[in-house]
RNA sequence: GCGCCCGUAGCUCAGUUGGAUAGAGCACCGGCCUUCUAAGCCGGUGGUCGCAGGUUCGAGUCCUGCCGGGCGCGCCA
């Protein structure tokens, strides 16, 4: 919670605290406030005594005593309490909280700082996505709506690799393994009864056999894979159209999930506008790269490897390639220009175009043709933080990326950019069984990696169908009354909600053995549970605003006329507060989690305050309750808890039903 | 070998920049639908927080060393 009454509180106590003990200004420790773990403690802790424990001298207890008494009153606050063990707890004035928080309610704009650039996705466009693409995008967007939802600006991009082995691999495929020409594949592409993503996806995995089958075809990747490259030619023009219709394949995955973007980077105009040479260039001058000249990299522009801590001496300076002996850069070096593009340091700019339309809005992409703008695109790019969403496999090679920022003399934008690390998604045993992958127990491991190379993985589009055919069934067995499109609209949305959630919910570092039983649970702590709570406290609402006139709007001002017994007086009162204390903490919760990229802290902070509400909602009757000053006051208390677990759905990118 | 991550209940995981009695979901057992939707609620069983030291008024959390597991470390991307 980042409130007033938490400076009231910090601003008396320091005051208070050079008062009381004699202490200067600089000796009185930073005010830390807590939530306490359980609320009959207390709203607000402050456990300043123990660490004034050393240089007064003091117990704890004795000090958060004799600060209790010489604090005096504090707007707000209704009164303080030095626990036994030395906390100093403090005890809110309910009825100005609530009615605060529910005049807050529709959201001020509070806009801060520059432009925030989040990549995420970036799936090789060969391919239908997979579960370990949604763990990105759920990460991603989740990221950049905390961001936008603290004021930040934020433009969203995902890039396209459209130029790598794995595209070509594809065209191998096609144009190898089933001798198809170009005009073959477009049809195939375009065709509506066709699934191109997943008839790739297979081709992908044959392609991968049919190398193994016999190591000298490797040649004809490489060979395909330098056509693509220089572009211009029947290859090239394969490749193109693939990536194209993959990416928009990918595009309305991700929209199933409300899942968007402001800019698709395309990794071949970074080639054709060449980015690289100007950053390379740069690096050149500066000494951060420099040609090898002996050992087994010579020829090759290399870049030293900062040794994490201090590397001893007499260890050896890693190097990395940048440049291959043949001219050629590798993808590091890619990488690199557009990080300094990103931040507006490179000195060039893409072409823009429109790539796709939703909603009439115009999606853009880059392009190395220019004048297809007509002037409309935005400025992209010119960052002043970044955020690379990007598994922790890569950690490597975004280190990279920081330290040659700072090499070219940028260490704000080095500071400022900062990989969104995440552990992969791999299969349980259990879920590789149910797709037919046979004996992937026999190798000990505690789980099995998901590979697109191999073909084996959960496709996210099957993942999603599932999830609304279940959800379809269980609101048609709850709500046979409704028309099927609203049956299919509201399990849309549980089946979303279900799989963000789910993927959402882990800490960062962990990886997520998925089972598909597991993941298709609508019970306990799910994304299905969260909407429940929501669906029930707006059908209190709609039924005392149908019956008694009493709206969502009016509820405070309602309020504000009648006693505040049932707000603060017995146990009722007590769970009533909780509730909104603890719907009150979401700027708090949003505030961790953008600090610590733990995304997981929004989704638990959801789940808690939905498991609450369900306790308090099975407890405390509303429309039945016959004492009015009892009844309005838990009306608007459930108005102000719904309300603040919609919007941390919405920030989980879920929505809520009508009814489910 | 080096680097990063993980190890908490039978299983899957939380544990808020060190703080109050280590929590939740699933599973299991027992209750609760004439009462705002039972996708729910209430109660119960279940823990040497991998091991050993250290720092601290206080350690699941920080430090060191082990043990076990995962992932990286290419003139692939």
């Amino acid at each position: 919670m980042i409130l007033p009454v938490h400076d009231r509180v910090r601003q008396r106590l320091q005051v208070t605290l050079q008062q009381t003990f004699g202490l200067d200004a600089a000796a009185v420790p930073a005010v830390v406030i807590e939530t306490p773990p359980r609320r009959a403690l207390g709203d607000l802790a402050v456990p300043v005594a123990f660490e004034l424990a050393r240089t007064l001298r003091k117990a704890p207890r004795a000090i958060a005593q004799e600060l209790a008494t010489a604090l005096g009153p504090i707007e707000g606050i209704d009164r303080v309490e030095a626990a036994p063990n030395g906390y100093l707890n403090f005890f809110l004035d309910r009825r100005t909280f609530l009615l605060a928080r529910l005049a807050d309610d529709t959201g001020a704009d509070r806009s801060t700082g520059g432009k925030v650039i989040v990549e995420h996705t970036a799936i090789n466009p060969n391919k239908a996505a997979h579960i370990g693409h949604l763990r990105n995008a759920a990460l991603g967007d989740t990221l950049v709506r905390l961001l936008r939802f603290q004021g930040r600006q934020v433009e969203v991009q995902n890039y396209i690799d459209d130029t790598g082995v794995q595209v070509a691999d594809v065209v191998v495929g096609f144009t190898q393994l089933e001798g198809k020409t170009l005009a073959d594949v477009a049809a195939l592409a375009d065709d509506p009864a066709v699934r191109f993503d997943y008839l790739c996806w297979d081709l992908y995995a044959r392609v991968t056999e049919w190398y193994e089958a016999d190591k000298t075809r490797l040649t004809i990747r490489a060979n395909t894979m330098h056509a693509i490259e220089e572009g211009g030619n029947p290859t090239a023009e394969m490749g193109a159209l693939i990536a194209d219709r993959i990416v928009r394949c990918h595009l309305k995955t991700m929209a199933r999930l409300n899942v968007d973007y402001d800019l698709l980077s395309w990794e071949g105009d970074i080639l054709r506008l060449q980015f690289w040479a100007k950053a390379f260039e740069e690096l050149k001058a500066l000494g951060a790269v420099f040609l090898q000249t002996e050992g087994p990299l010579a020829g090759c522009w290399v870049m030293k490897i900062e040794e994490a801590d201090g590397a001893a001496e007499g260890e050896e300076e890693r190097e990395k390639v940048i440049v291959r002996s043949n001219g050629t850069v590798t993808y590091v070096g890619k990488d690199i220009a557009n990080q300094f593009w990103k931040f507006g340091l490179l000195g060039r700019d893409f072409h823009y175009r429109v790539f796709d339309e939703r909603d009439g809005r115009p999606l853009w992409a880059t392009t190395s043709t220019p004048g297809q703008d007509r002037g409309l695109s935005p400025a992209f790019g010119k960052a002043e933080a970044v955020y690379n969403v990007i598994d922790s496999r890569q950690a490597y090679l975004q280190q990279l990326l920081k330290q040659s920022l700072a090499a070219m003399g940028f260490p704000t934008q080095a500071a400022n950019s900062t990989h969104f690390a995440y552990e992969m998604v791999a299969l349980s045993h259990a879920t590789a069984r149910e797709l037919g992958y046979a004996d992937t127990e026999g190798d000990g491991k505690p789980f099995v990696e998901v590979s697109g190379r191999k073909g084996l993985g959960v496709k996210a589009d099957d993942l999603i169908d599932r999830l609304i055919a279940t959800a379809a069934e269980e609101v048609r067995s709850r709500q046979p009354d409704l028309p099927a499109e609203v049956i299919q609209a509201t399990a849309s949305r549980i089946a979303v909600a279900a799989v963000r959630y789910f993927l959402v919910k882990f800490s960062r570092g962990k990886v997520i053995a998925f089972d598909i039983k597991e993941a298709l649970s609508f019970e306990g702590e799910t994304g299905p549970y969260l909407q429940y709570a929501i669906v029930r406290a707006r059908k209190i609402l709609a039924k005392l605003e149908e019956r008694d006139a009493v709206t969502a709007a009016s509820l405070s001002s309602r309020v504000a006329t009648l006693s505040a017994a049932p707000l603060s007086e017995g146990e009722d009162a007590d769970e009533l507060w909780n509730l909104v204390l603890e719907a009150a903490r979401l700027d708090e919760l949003v505030e961790s989690a953008v600090r610590s990229l733990e995304i997981s802290h929004v989704a638990k902070f959801a789940f808690g305050l939905a498991q609450a509400f369900n306790a308090f909602y099975h407890r405390q009757a509303i429309l039945k309750e016959t004492r009015d000053d009892v009844r309005l006051w838990r009306a608007a208390a459930v108005h102000y808890c719904a309300s603040q677990l919609t919007r941390t759905l919405h920030l989980m990118g879920c929505e809520v039903p009508e009814r489910m």
